[in-house]
DNA sequence: GCCTTTCTATGAAGTACTTCACACAACGGC
DNA sequence: GCCGTTGTGTGAAGTACTTCATAGAAAGGC
């Protein structure tokens, strides 16, 4: 399961396009700049546009029933933001609030929907994109229901690190993130996650330091997860 | 909005295309006949085809990390079996078993993007369908990470109930499934889903009987979701 | 009919998490 | 430099599930 970890971050949606219809799309669209902690669009809103991150962060959050905020996800450069509101018009499933200073590029779904009819080569590609985003998400669900925390942690801390730091060879990546911000996102308490992460600590596969992690023993996470 | 089974229920992949559209897609298809029991194909192996269930009903199932078997859902007639192998070309994510008597169309990887070639229109539809699975599934990923077992319940029932007995008022709708199978598709074990039904027929919400769940008072169960 | 299997039902003990309470360390503002 | 804020670390008590053990009732084979 852990090897798709690579597919996570670098099939954006658009990623599989070639060069020239990528600009093309990336013509019609606005460039626009928040300051951290701008919200970005509001979940319920009705969703006509993307958002690709040109520069900067942006936090993924949901309202959970009893009302605390969840941060799902954080999506950086290259990534893309609502995407899902071009191809069903659905309004917002989430918020998303810029994390840091950051500039997007906006398309509206009209544009894009032009954009599509003209290329319709695009649209294999988009499929295809799209199908292994339902699998990942998928192998999530599946991962939550089956997975003890130890496991999920250790999968999480290589699916980011991995992401932050491609292709590289054992060099420990340095993880700029709270434990609450984990613990957020994986659905469990902030003690928790400090429990565990201290537990991998000792066993010298990560080590800790004020909001952030470093993983030096991926060998180790990867055997357990 | 509970797990895959209403996703793939209501939304199976070509339920937007026109209806010619549709039968020339048939028209490239194989029958194939299973009996209860069959496999159809096996999680991992290379997936080049999608079954559209004719007649019948097939279970997929995953193999957990510790090795027993996890029915993710059950798919009925006019419902696609292995649709994302179709646009990816990956590697099954699941196995699928005939769980009666079967009948299914089988399209080949090859027919579909033929077939997709020569009606552009048909790609928006599908990308459409697989946005709002990808919402439906990222949804479910919430539930279970911030609702508890008597919420995931209720709202599973709801979904199984809606499925069989669509748009119709306030009439019970008795769904054909034991306790055992509701428990691997939610993740929990039987004796907690046994437990929590026992608990709502006491309130009056559900009337329990062998291989059998009635939801008696969906408002009950709704609100509670 | 009986016997085997499947399914429901329930209590007792264990486990993995939670919340709560608190201590302390690092950083930023001024 | 001090002080408020943010983040980490940890134990105690509580809760929601788990597994295990056991029982009985319904259905199917022959």
């Amino acid at each position: 399961m852990d090897q798709h970890q690579d597919l996570i971050r670098d099939v954006p949606l658009l990623a599989r396009l070639p060069e020239a219809d990528l600009s093309a799309l990336a013509s019609r669209g606005r460039v626009r700049s928040y300051r951290s902690g701008d919200l970005i669009f509001r979940e319920g809103e009705p969703g006509d546009s993307l958002h690709m991150v040109v520069e900067g962060q942006v936090r993924i959050v949901v309202l959970s029933p009893l009302g605390e905020e969840v941060t799902v996800t954080y999506l950086g450069q290259g990534e893309c933001v609502g995407d899902l509101a071009l191809l069903d018009g659905r309004p917002r499933s989430a918020s998303a609030i810029a994390s840091q200073a950051t500039k997007t590029l906006v398309v509206t779904r009209g544009d894009f929907r032009r954009w599509l009819r003209e290329r319709p080569q695009a649209a294999f590609a988009l499929l295809e994109t799209l199908s292994l985003r339902v699998r990942r998400t998928d192998e999530a669900l599946a991962d939550l229901a089956l997975l003890d925390l130890p496991s999920r942690l250790a999968k999480r801390l290589l699916s980011l690190s991995g992401a932050r730091q491609p292709a590289k060879g054992g060099s420990p990546a340095k993880l700029r993130i709270t434990q609450a911000e984990m613990a957020s996102m994986m659905g469990v308490s902030r003690e928790s996650v400090n429990k565990q992460l201290n537990a991998f600590a000792r066993e010298g596969w990560v080590s800790l330091g004020r909001g952030s992690v470093t993983v030096t023993d991926a060998k180790a996470l990867r055997d357990l997860a």
